[in-house]
DNA sequence: CCGTATCCAGAGGGATACTG
DNA sequence: CAGTATCCCTCTGGATACGG
């Protein structure tokens, strides 16, 4: 399949998929769940490395709040949540190993040409 | 080719792929200069709706720096600046199409859940 | 365990004016 | 045309502490 000969404005199908994955962690999230499937909340911490609770949790909302996540509570003491992809999430499936063929392909590239764009977090700024 | 096993830590393949696509406007650059090749500074800014020319030059100083994006500068007047994808570029071409065909293929779903994400601009604020 | 609330530094990013 | 320089606001996102 061809890409669109459309431009590229906004409100396109293509940016619109933009919007919806924007953020620094949105694709790592989905790339957890599809490896795993569904996943509590504390294992997808785990996994996401570097992720903080606060930003997954705001992540996870707007995924769910787009149709990509499927969250799921139990009553249960102390409390259980388990989130998966719906239907619509997995089909973002293609993409995600996009991303990592292309990484997986171009690694030595990759390193090779590292800028520094290592930051550093406000707290190892504030130690410093 | 399914999806790799291993856990989705810092300098995998997949998270060193999303450094260097990250940002607001890479994706969209890309895309740009897939449909059309080599394109000029300013076609470049008409063609990706919403971009300032301060973000433009920045996101492709970044490409440019990580060998995505060719710039070839001519010393005529008054300038002319052409950028092209490198070979290492050309090869996202995958996950741009990726993108759009799930951008396609869900468009219904995506406008109907969408979230009201509009933010106003700085400036839009102030007129406020 | 699963979050929420609050605080805050700084990167992202728009507007505008200016240069070669 | 192809950028630079400057200003300044906003939002991201980390740290920390707390609640159900």
């Amino acid at each position: 399949m061809a890409l669109s000969q459309e431009k590229i404005i906004l409100n396109c199908p293509f940016r619109q998929t933009l919007d919806v994955l924007e953020g620094k962690w949105k694709f790592a999230i989905i790339h957890s769940l599809l490896l795993h499937g569904t996943m509590r909340f504390k294992a997808l911490e785990r996994d996401v490395e570097g992720i903080t609770a606060r930003m997954l949790i705001k992540e996870l909302k707007l995924l769910e709040a787009h149709g990509i996540v499927h969250r799921r509570a139990y009553a249960t003491v102390p409390p259980t949540v388990e989130y998966s992809l719906t239907e619509c999430g997995q089909s973002l499936e293609p993409i995600i190993q996009a991303i990592q063929a292309w990484g997986i392909q171009n690694q030595a590239v990759i390193t090779q040409s590292k800028i520094s764009t290592a930051r550093k977090t406000p707290a190892a700024a504030r130690k410093a």
